[in-house]
DNA sequence: CGTTAGATTGATGCTCATCAATATTAGTGG
DNA sequence: CCACTAATATTGATGAGCATCAATCTAACG
């Protein structure tokens, strides 16, 4: 993939760098930072659909179908790898491992996808907080960003709660319910999950090694 | 795609011919009929990730990831189109046109995806149904299924409710109190839209012809 | 030290889940 | 042809979970 980048970019905390509804002539992948994905309703009511991490293909959508479902706004600075979508036309014709992956990414994304809209319409609100921080906590341990069993968050509760379909309000109260209850602390940024087990058990995870499921 | 055809296969309504967590060497076209796909909780709550209709591609994350994400059940007899999973190598290696024609329908899947996640987090009872119906409408219209302003949607409102994160009874009484006002009318088998701006503006959907989103 | 963004907490009530019963329809076997 | 059963749809009653409104609190910052 490296043949193919264009650029370096580093974009600050609240901007937003694709437009739901919109194409783009380029992709990204996340360096450093952290970011939402999410999509607005008329009445301005938003949903997160996925929390952008380190690591993370950005707008690849945009490439193949000419427009963005979502938007993706900085909620950290964050420092972007850029990459030209009209030269995904050369990556299918000439590197197909690489075609295929971007496909496999892609269906990726849908599972990802999936899972979290089980949480949203099956999960009540304390499974819900518990399932996206299993998820998270397992996501950063996976790119190395794990130290001392904690790992960093620097999310608002506001990003959290428009996550998971949640109110501000009420995932505010449940995620103090879950820290006295001394399953796992969130504040200043930093995750910690204090009993694993039983935050999986909560979230309805298997908690097994064997991951079944892409990790990014 | 037809060169990759294997066979033809019918199944029973009732049939789950893809099971989550597990791979498949066939992944398949709906030819004829109705499905559902859903994930299934460890506690039994089950959601519909999306209906099935005919011109479906199913299974394909099988082939590219190894294994299903959600299960596929036929919920009226089905005839399905047969591919072989192993092939797809030679997709990518031959026929780049095709291998991008799979990226992009892995792409427009997550975006169908997001939006209803969207749907299941931000809107209420009411706007959920309506927001479904109006899409499922646009979806069987698109390939020619409406006839004297109905499309068939041989579905049972347990999978309606599964879909939308509702409960049956509630589900239930939402679908009648949106008869009473005349705006729709989805009983044996078939969904009838007799105002269809108010069902799009009661679903936060701009009504418009030009179809951004992928129909597939 | 005023201002602002985010976190916290209490009060209120609506939406929706759940429980329970009945209705309807189709299919089955005596 | 008529119970009998099973599956789905319908309707009412109850209450819990969560949204919403409204303050207050904290910390960072100019």
């Amino acid at each position: 993939m490296e043949r193919f980048k264009i650029d370096e970019l580093t974009v600050e905390a609240g901007t937003t760098f694709l437009t739901e509804g919109q194409g783009s002539p380029l992709f990204f992948t996340a360096l450093q930072g952290y970011g939402v994905r999410h999509k607005t309703l008329p009445n301005g009511r938003r949903q997160i659909v996925r929390l952008v991490f380190p690591g993370d293909l950005l707008g690849l959508e945009a490439g193949l179908t000419g427009r963005m479902g979502h938007s993706v706004e900085a909620r950290t600075r964050m420092i972007l790898c850029v990459f030209d979508s009209a030269r995904l036309d050369v990556v299918f014709r000439e590197q197909p491992d690489r075609a295929r992956d971007l496909a496999w990414l892609a269906t990726a994304e849908a599972q990802l996808l999936g899972d979290l809209l089980v949480t949203v319409g099956q999960r009540d609100a304390s499974q819900r907080i518990a399932w996206a921080f299993v998820s998270i906590r397992r996501r950063l341990a996976a790119i190395g960003l794990e130290r001392d069993g904690a790992v960093p968050l620097p999310f608002r509760q506001q990003d959290l709660a428009d996550t998971l379909g949640l109110s501000l309000v009420h995932t505010n109260k449940t995620l103090a319910r879950l820290r006295q209850a001394g399953l796992c602390d969130w504040t200043e940024g930093e995750l910690r999950i204090h009993d694993l087990p039983a935050l999986a058990a909560l979230a309805l995870v298997p908690l097994d090694g064997a991951e079944p499921r892409p990790l990014m």
